[in-house]
DNA sequence: TACAATTATTTATCGCACGATTTAGGCAAT
DNA sequence: ATTGCCTAAATCGTGCGATAAATAATTGTA
């Protein structure tokens, strides 16, 4: 039983799955409230630091194809926060344009972090080694992927 | 931009989503071969482990409604992996078996945590570590979600 | 001009997840 | 025995995310 192979494999993968799930639970009720969900939430927070983005870039940054970033954008633009415009310089790029209520959207997302940071009984210090530990992970993960 | 307070909070519950999405995306090929979603592969691996569960019990594992079992349990069963019998104790509760097909199963699954281990570019010390801190972070998330 | 590469959209399909409600069975008290 | 409360699972309705594969439009290049 110990030795199990299906066991510890399980677990890490397992830990990562319900520790996402639990996130998004603490998240849903403060992104109920602005109308967002979670990974409508990170498309937002990545506009937030840089407005103006391609499909592309965003899908790079979050690890999104377009076919799954299309459908999504195209329902934060009919939720007003966003605009999609085809670039000038090269028509087959589409920009992502905040409007003045998805700027101001940033504002009542303000007090999030806390409640998350509060909620993890985590000092930040601890936080940020484990996201920094994470992310390592992830990036041995989607390196051999393929 | 470095005091963004919306910069830490995304950082830690995105590292844990693209994780996972990672995670997902190195299982997916493995998983397609075994006619198992990521999900349903967490429920046969609780089964591996302890067979005759009801569907509240593996719920409480997996932190999983009824509502999201249900029909996942029942996709497993037209698979012809599982069984689903309602308990002669107490008529309320049905007990999930596997089938000899479900057993079976096991041992085609038993290459996969190796080709994980390997893709991680992590000891199974480093790993077992690291499950163990995610795992305590999503503990706190919960407890303090309610 | 023809061909290749890039960018995004579309189409089709599917499963997960949640909330709210419902059904059925168990259990206890009066 | 009936009432009422609790629990377990299923159901219903809804919506989003995700993937794969094909398509379209534009750009760049041989």
């Amino acid at each position: 039983m110990a030795d199990d192979p299906l066991k510890l494999d399980t677990f890490i993968c397992f830990a990562l799955y319900s520790a996402n799930h639990a996130m998004n639970r603490l998240y849903k009720p403060m992104l109920d409230a602005l109308n967002l969900t979670y990974p409508q939430y990170l498309v937002m927070v990545t506009l937030w630091e840089e407005d103006g983005q391609t499909v592309g870039g965003i899908g790079e940054k979050l690890f999104l194809e377009s076919s799954t970033l299309t459908p999504l954008l195209k329902r934060l633009e009919a939720a007003g926060f966003i605009q999609r415009i085809r670039s000038k310089e090269d028509e087959r790029q589409v920009l992502i344009h905040l409007t003045s209520e998805g700027v101001a959207l940033k504002k009542k997302a303000a007090s999030i972090p806390a409640c998350i940071l509060d909620a993890s009984d985590h000092t930040v210090e601890e936080l940020t080694r484990l996201k920094a530990e994470i992310t390592t992970l992830r990036a041995a993960l989607s390196k051999n992927a393929a």
